[in-house]
RNA sequence: GGCGGCAUAGCUCAGUUGGUUAGAGCAGCGGAAUCAUAAUCCGCGUGUCGGGGGUUCGAGUCCCUCUGCCGCUACCA
């Protein structure tokens, strides 16, 4: 068979968050085919980065008061270490906010520009002035505009199924700051996909490209009707690169980040000294992308679009996966399933998931359920009880002899598993790790009984059956050999150990087509512990824990600090009767006015109902304009002394709070008081 | 409402282009063995292959239809 060149990508995670087990369905996915790819003797690579751009990393990085480049290197090194306790290996992993990528969106946005793809709309989006930013959908709340229901998402009634833009929401509220945000119109920049609707058919009906079911879908949602332009800009503020012709105005995340395949790609090559265009241009590489079913028409229709248009190769393959359920249910931060990859790692071995997630994964779009008891089981059944078993019950019995110096007769077992190597393969090149896993235990359930049969316990207490020993210990341990070949790509430790134990490392599929013989044998050790329930359960526990411990810390939008306290300790105790000396009333602003001279004041006219009429000097000059004041309520001291001020007579008070100057806050009124009500 | 998928033993599933009495693992029951991480081996399944109809010499396997579940999507086919 001739070498591929194989380039290999997992979706990029998003820099906002850590690994968790949904993630690394798709990453395990991946691993598993770069390395059967890898053992079958192709040149490949398994490419990766994070994402690192868009509005949800400016937020994090500015709640912890950090810049969003301190931010994403943090989780940088995180998801890496996350990922190689898992053996995950990446050839090269990269980053999305790198000169590499930045560079090649720069090349991209040329090609489209001049494809005459791009246009120029005006968008009208709700902007959160607190938190300076837009919003997207799922930062605002509101009440529906159809049926009145308070506290609905900002895209549709969750009471009635209406749908609406955000802009429609009565009394919008930011998630995010808690701001009433305000709409704004900016101009934004869109790709003109629509004309590229003829190529994008046929390279997603094509059935070289996409499982059935993704084309099916594509055609039934998308491509039956002209395709919508995409918005690819966002304006200031946004962590991401500025569109160099478009001052202002950065690339939407989901432009750069499929780059970012790309410049992680560029950057292995500069590493090690190849050309880029070898593995993106023309077609001397084969390119894989391996995405979840979120993400499909990102990668299905955009992304071809923008390689066409810029003149790189286009996928071979798009392999898109399920989400991951626990017990059947999606994951769950209170009830624990909810498992970052590091407590995970707290607590269990690598190779379990490994081997869980290979034995359950088809070429399907389908969701894959952990459930956890049968996690263990099957792994303690398959790998420790089958697998593994082999070698523990007769490496021993070989650690004095060796192996035979020819390959004694078995039956036609091994020779039998030789033979099944070609359909392992290709269940593992089409993704049918499942069918895989199948094939192989059937082999481990062929190997067993060999062992029963030829009692190897029994030879060794026989001075005249040492020959006959080796022989069989030759076999059992031949037979483990060409499965821990099989599963190499799942279980690269096992592999590894396997390797060590008979001297002669696995690096080849085709390894498992030769026996192994006049070898020595090493000290057997435990090569894989049993699952532990109580393990599982520690973890889940822990997930639980985790969960509970993260919502008490970040009480979100309510992160007080003691700073006000501090500045202004709290005063001495008093009475009722002490503060029911001061009233306190209702007033509504009637009038508003500059007073020229003053440098702290403006004043107001307050009515406290029928014609009572009060002039309060206020201390607020720097924190509001008059107009923002005439028509709202206020609270007002009553019977506070007049006093007779340089500009004219104060008749008491407005309350508020705050240190001073531009931070003073006036008090609301709720809804319903109305002027004159005193304040108890 | 539309599109897609699924429906096979208590549980998880396999059944390749339709072909002999429908299979595996786990769990369960009985036995053996004691080399091995209480691992292993042997034996034990009368399942309306969701219901109905059709094509065919023959259908779990193809077609139609109904029902149920799941996913995506939405008043637009």
């Amino acid at each position: 068979m001739s070498s591929r060149k194989i380039l290999v990508t997992a979706a990029l995670p998003y820099a906002n968050g850590q690994i968790h087990i949904g993630h690394l369905v798709e990453y395990l996915q991946t691993d598993i085919w770069v390395r059967f790819q890898k053992l079958r003797g192709h040149r490949c690579l398994y490419i990766c980065a994070d994402d690192t751009h868009g509005t949800a990393i400016m937020i994090s990085a500015k709640k912890e008061g950090i810049s969003e480049e301190a931010f994403i290197a943090r989780t940088h090194g995180e998801h890496q270490q996350d990922f190689a306790q898992f053996d995950i290996e990446f050839d090269n992993y990269g980053s999305t906010n790198s000169p590499e990528n930045r560079e090649l969106c720069g090349e991209f946005w040329t090609q489209i520009r001049q494809a005459g793809l791009v246009k120029e709309k005006d968008v009208e989006q709700l902007f959160d002035p607190e938190a300076n930013t837009f919003l997207a959908d799922r930062f605002v709340r509101g009440t529906c505009p159809k049926c009145a229901s308070p506290n609905q998402p900002g895209d549709n009634c969750s009471a009635c199924g209406a749908h609406y833009t955000p802009i429609e929401l009565i009394d919008p509220v930011s998630t995010l700051s808690g701001a009433t945000p305000e709409v704004r119109s900016e101009k934004h920049l869109f790709i003109e996909l629509e004309k590229l609707h003829g190529f994008l058919d046929e390279w997603t009906q094509s059935g070289a490209h996409l499982q059935p079911e993704v084309a099916n879908y594509l055609k039934g949602h998308f491509l039956h009707e002209p395709l919508r332009d995409w918005d690819i800009s966002r304006p200031a503020p946004y962590f991401g690169f500025e569109i160099p012709d478009f001052p202002g105005h950065y690339w939407y995340v989901w432009f750069d980040a499929p780059i970012g395949y790309m410049a992680s790609t560029k950057q292995w090559c500069a590493k090690h000294g190849e050309s880029f265009d070898d593995w993106w241009r023309g077609d001397t590489a084969e390119i894989h992308h391996f995405i979840g079913k979120d993400i499909t028409y990102f990668h299905t229709l955009f992304w071809p679009g923008m390689l066409k248009t810029a003149g790189f190769a286009l996928p071979t393959k798009v392999h898109i996966h399920g989400f991951l359920t626990v017990d059947g249910a999606k994951m769950s931060k209170s009830v624990g399933t909810f498992v970052a990859a590091r407590t995970y790692l707290d607590h269990l071995d690598p190779a379990y998931l490994r081997y869980y997630y290979a034995s359950k994964l088809t070429p399907r779009v389908d969701d894959l359920d952990l459930n956890l008891e049968e996690f263990a089981t099957k792994v303690n059944a398959d790998l420790v009880g089958k697998v593994v078993n082999l070698a523990s019950r007769t490496a021993r019995f070989a650690g004095a002899t060796g192996l035979s110096e020819t390959y004694p007769e078995d039956g036609g077992l091994f020779a039998h598993a030789a033979a099944q190597s070609e359909e392992i393969a290709a269940a593992y090149e089409a993704c049918d790790y499942n069918k895989a896993m199948r094939m192989i235990l059937a082999l481990a359930d062929r190997a067993n009984p060999y062992v029963e049969t030829k009692q190897p316990w029994t030879l060794k207490k026989d001075p005249d059956k040492q020959g006959e020993l080796q022989d069989v210990c030759t076999v059992a341990l031949n037979l483990f050999r060409q499965l821990a070949v099989y599963l190499a790509p799942v279980l690269p430790r096992l592999a590894r150990q396997t390797g060590e134990l008979l001297g002669d490392p696995i690096v080849r599929w085709d390894q498992a087509q030769t026996p192994l013989v006049g070898t020595p044998v090493g000290k057997f050790e435990h090569m894989l512990q049993r699952v532990e329930p109580k393990k599982v359960e520690a973890m889940i526990e822990a997930s639980k824990e985790e969960a509970a411990a993260a919502e008490a810390a970040a009480p979100s939008a309510h992160n007080d600090s003691d700073e006000a306290l501090q500045a202004e300790p709290l005063a001495d105790e008093c009475t009722f009767d002490d503060f029911t000396k001061v009233d306190l009333r209702v007033a509504r602003v009637v009038a508003a006015e500059q007073v020229p001279e003053a440098r702290k004041l403006l004043k107001l006219t307050l009515s406290l109902g029928g014609d009572e009429r009060r002039t309060v000097f206020a201390g607020i000059k720097a924190a509001y304009e008059p107009e923002q004041l005439v028509g709202r309520l206020v609270v007002f001291v009553a019977n506070l002394a007049p006093r007779q001020m340089k500009f004219g007579l104060s008749e008491g008070m407005v309350v508020a709070a705050g240190p001073g100057g531009a931070d003073v806050f006036l008090l609301n009124v709720d809804e319903g008081a109305v002027p004159g009500q005193r304040v108890h």
